[in-house]
RNA sequence: GGCGCAUUCGUCUAGGGGUCUAGGACGUCGCCCUCUCACGGCGGGAACACGGGUUCGAAUCCCGUAUGCGCUACCA
């Protein structure tokens, strides 16, 4: 099949804000940009806060910031649903005067019962049409006498069919909706009236959103054809699962931008693992940037089945992104971490020198600023599995204090005369290198891996070499316990 | 219950009737590199849900079954 968009296309991302905004929002609202990045267009942004129990202007920002933050630029908007109801109450009563649309004068409580007993009989309760045929004179009697009623769509008899980019054409039968509620009883427009009619105002040519709208579709498309308007094409995505293959939820760990931030995952990361969720280029390119991936975007190619959402392959990629970026295309992000770990007032040469050394060795910007806070401290905890390992060896303080000694010595504090004078003291004592070399990391960095020992010794500088080898001799003549604390 | 959607290695995926003894990536296991960890390199193990068709030929098309998920409001 050939390309299936072409020309400029009107797209929408059009979240509610009822908190932070979860990774299926983002992969939406990407999937948007990059047809709108591929096609040209335009890319409207609207909040769709309606629900205003659960709205507020504070929601609405954040989900803009956390859109920016990943990256993601809309052209228009945002839109605020709330701001446009009058337009969609106005546009209900068009269809109500068209006789698109009648008053129900059912009450909550007819229609609750209704639903029991039909679900009783097992079957599914569809509104009866009590009031779709309604006598003019009868329905100003009742109005008269105070009676409220809700506008009710007058949905077609005849199959709904639409074209959908992600499973095909769809065909429902009448039975897969009823006449539903356009306007409540207090003339409030209900979301399907508002998305219909704010797709129409906002001339939308595709609506890519997610797959719990299917069922939706089919009432929206009568909706689209009884005002005259172009149905637009749908696009339904399929949703982001969790490790146990249900909707992805907090019980494995973070499920929104915000928290993949304050995890330290950089947002060209999480762009390009979520553009991956649900869509591939076809070929074997993983790390793909946000241009390049607008450049070669094909809705032809987005995935019907759901997707699990792998964080392991998360952290990889982002990985992928902290070793091939530069230090400084990193810092921007670090601030929030360098305050979490207390060195805001740390040395920036000598700051910029170790984060460069640990930067390959970390999966997430939290984890490298972690890595790095040893070069600011006296007293660092020691890995548990590398401390039982030394404790065992009786004879490593003395070589140890004997290397510290060396160490004061060394003029020049570089790579090279650290790792001559480390050898000396070796073959002085009889021992293999690598007898000084593991515990010394330990000693100065805490962990039992990173950085190659020589970098790391002179990273650390000659005067805080001497303390945390100092610290750790006592440690290890202590037998492990903790420093005792006078005063 | 009804309606709908989906089903390729543990996970993300490639695959559009023969090129599939099913390719890549994450993870995993082993080896190499090496002072450690990470990177990198090499290699191993690992999948077409099941049953019927259609066809000379099916992972690919059709129908069932199973399983999973979604929807089923005067919520959005």
């Amino acid at each position: 099949m050939a390309t299936l968009v072409t020309g400029p296309v009107r797209v929408r991302f059009a979240p509610s804000p009822t908190g932070f905004l979860h990774v299926g929002g983002v992969r939406t609202a990407i999937y948007n940009e990059l047809l709108r990045l591929h096609c040209g267009g335009v890319f409207v942004l609207r909040i769709e806060d309606t629900d205003k129990a659960r709205s507020d202007e504070a929601m609405t920002r954040q989900i803009q910031d956390a859109l920016s933050w990943t990256g993601i630029r809309w052209d228009e908007g945002p839109f605020l649903q709330s701001e446009r109801l009058p337009r969609h109450a106005e546009r209900a009563a068009e269809l109500l005067a068209a006789d698109k649309a009648y008053r129900c004068f059912c009450t909550t409580e007819e229609l609750e019962a209704q639903r029991a007993e039909a679900q009783k009989h097992g079957g599914s309760f569809r509104y009866p049409r009590t009031c779709a045929h309604m006598d003019p004179d009868e329905i100003a009697r009742r109005i008269e006498a105070g009676q409220t009623f809700v506008v009710r769509f007058r949905a077609p008899d005849a199959n709904i069919t639409f074209f959908d980019l992600v499973r095909g054409d769809m065909d429902f039968p009448p039975e897969a909706i009823d006449d539903f509620i356009l306007l409540r009883s207090d003339g409030s427009p209900t979301y399907h009236m508002s998305v219909v009619c704010d797709d129409i105002d906002m001339t939308i040519t595709h609506v890519i959103r997610g797959e719990d709208h299917l069922s939706n579709t089919p009432k929206h498309v009568p909706l689209f054809q009884a005002f005259g308007a172009a149905v637009p094409t749908f696009a339904h995505l399929p949703l982001i699962l969790g490790p146990d293959k249900k909707r992805l939820s907090k019980r494995f760990g973070a499920t929104s931008v915000e928290e993949f931030r304050a995890e330290g995952i950089l947002p060209e990361a999480l762009y390009n693992y979520m553009s991956l969720l649900g869509w591939s280029p076809g070929d074997d390119r993983e790390i793909v940037s946000r241009e390049e991936m607008g450049r070669i975007f094909d809705v032809d190619r987005l995935n019907a089945s759901a997707a699990v959402f792998d964080r392991e392959k998360l952290l990889w990629m982002n990985s992928q992104y902290m070793g091939s970026s530069t230090l400084d295309q990193i810092r921007p992000h670090l601030d929030s971490f360098l305050v979490e770990a207390g060195l805001t007032g740390a040395d920036p040469a000598r700051l910029s020198t170790v984060l460069e050394l640990h930067r390959s060795r970390a999966r997430t910007l939290r984890e490298l600023v972690q890595s790095v806070v040893c070069y600011f401290r006296d007293e660092i905890p020691y890995d548990a599995e590398a401390s039982k390992k030394f404790l065992a060896d009786l004879d490593l303080p003395v070589h140890l204090a004997a290397l510290r000694d060396r160490f004061a010595e060394v003029e020049a504090f570089g790579k090279d005369p650290l790792e001559a004078a480390l050898r000396a003291v070796a073959e002085e004592r009889g021992v293999k290198p690598s007898v000084l070399i593991h515990p010394t990391r330990t000693a100065l960095s805490g962990a039992n891996g990173g950085p190659p020992l020589f970098d790391l010794v002179a990273a650390m500088g000659k005067d805080e070499t001497s303390r945390h080898l100092g610290h750790f001799i006592a440690y290890l003549r202590r037998g492990g316990a903790l420093p005792e604390h006078q005063d």
